[in-house]
DNA sequence: CCTGTTAGGAACCAATCGGTCTAGTAAACT
DNA sequence: AGTTTACTAGACCGATTGGTTCCTAACAGG
């Protein structure tokens, strides 16, 4: 009935992504999107009707791609909780180690937004995380044993850690400095 | 020789600091710093050349007021290393409880940064606040059996926690969930 | 008083911002 | 074949961006 679309909207919103991840937000113009995405204005605008909800599906996007897989990591019951809190600073570590200097997107929004619709996002995927953390804290043998009270804390602050980390992993990648940082807090997880 | 200046330079680096803070580098516009300073673009501009030039010299100033008193804290040596770590904490915490949403302009500009003036200037500061950590960590007696390597690290990671904090201290106020991540990291160096 | 210097205000600048719209064309369906 | 839709390319929009320039008023020294 009518010319389909001739290019994949999954694939565009991840193009777009990785726009927004390099350049934050206020950073990325119209002419950036366009030419990392592929397409022309009345495309982006078809599809996606403005900036700010391309943004928006960008960190959705984002969400599926990389903070799924470490929610999942840290919910899943294989191994003890430690191990897999270990492997989540890791995986950022080793990003680092691989030249990713654009940090995380989702930190990096937390950082940069005064727009309610992208706060609520960012702060409910934050929870997620905290709330991850949690669960594998209570499969960690050494933390088990803790209160409620007391594994809200640690869960709390490994997400304050691990923001901390990926916000200074932005740029200059230190890594050796990065990996000592991190390799105090979870001296205590690994096993 | 000349007609004074009508405004005080000090003082209107600080009111430009205050709008940065706010709004970030990005999102802070000229007559936003117009109105935040109460001066006009020419005086603007003969006073401070460029909106970069002003951000620089509003770092600066935020770097003395904020940031060197800390530094300060964490240095002088009196009472335990311990108590001085844990009082730069609750220092930002307190702020928080007061209604600070702005979390912190170093953190922030760490966080938003993509030019090399810029990101110079806030690393050196980072690398004050780490090296502050470490000589208080030197002074607090749990701590003060740690071999080199060792204090670099908890350093490391005081600075990963504290950036982490503030950033999470922007916007939205859970000032509780703030203290309770905090207070985990911090309570074995309570005395 | 006079002259040189500067502040201040506002007009002005080119460039860019996010966003809209139009043409003409290409592809799918009945 | 005809209809419908999405494509591309580009002009175009008003608003805003950071930055400059000019004119006038205020103040200093001689």
């Amino acid at each position: 009935m009518a010319r389909p679309r001739e290019f994949e909207l999954d694939d565009a919103v991840t193009k777009a992504m990785n726009v927004f991840w390099q350049h934050g937000y206020r950073g990325t113009s119209l002419p950036h999107l366009l030419e990392g995405m592929g397409i022309t204005r009345g495309s982006l605008y078809k599809a996606f009707g403005s900036k700010k909800d391309l943004f928006l599906r960008a960190l959705d996007r984002y969400e599926q791609d990389y903070v799924d897989p470490g929610v999942d990591l840290l919910m899943g019951a294989d191994g003890d909780g430690g191990k897999r809190i270990v492997a989540v600073f890791d995986t950022a570590l080793r990003g680092v180690d691989c030249g990713e200097t654009r940090g995380c997107l989702l930190c990096n929004t937390i950082a940069e937004a005064d727009d309610g619709d992208i706060t609520a996002q960012v702060q409910r995927m934050e929870e997620r995380l905290t709330t991850a953390f949690r669960k594998a804290l209570q499969e960690e043998p050494i933390a088990s044993d803790l209160d409620a009270d007391s594994l809200d804390e640690e869960a709390a602050n490994l997400t304050q850690n691990y923001v901390g980390l990926r916000i200074l992993a932005r740029g200059e990648n230190d890594a050796t400095a990065l990996r000592k940082g991190a390799e105090a807090r979870l001296r205590q997880l690994r096993g």
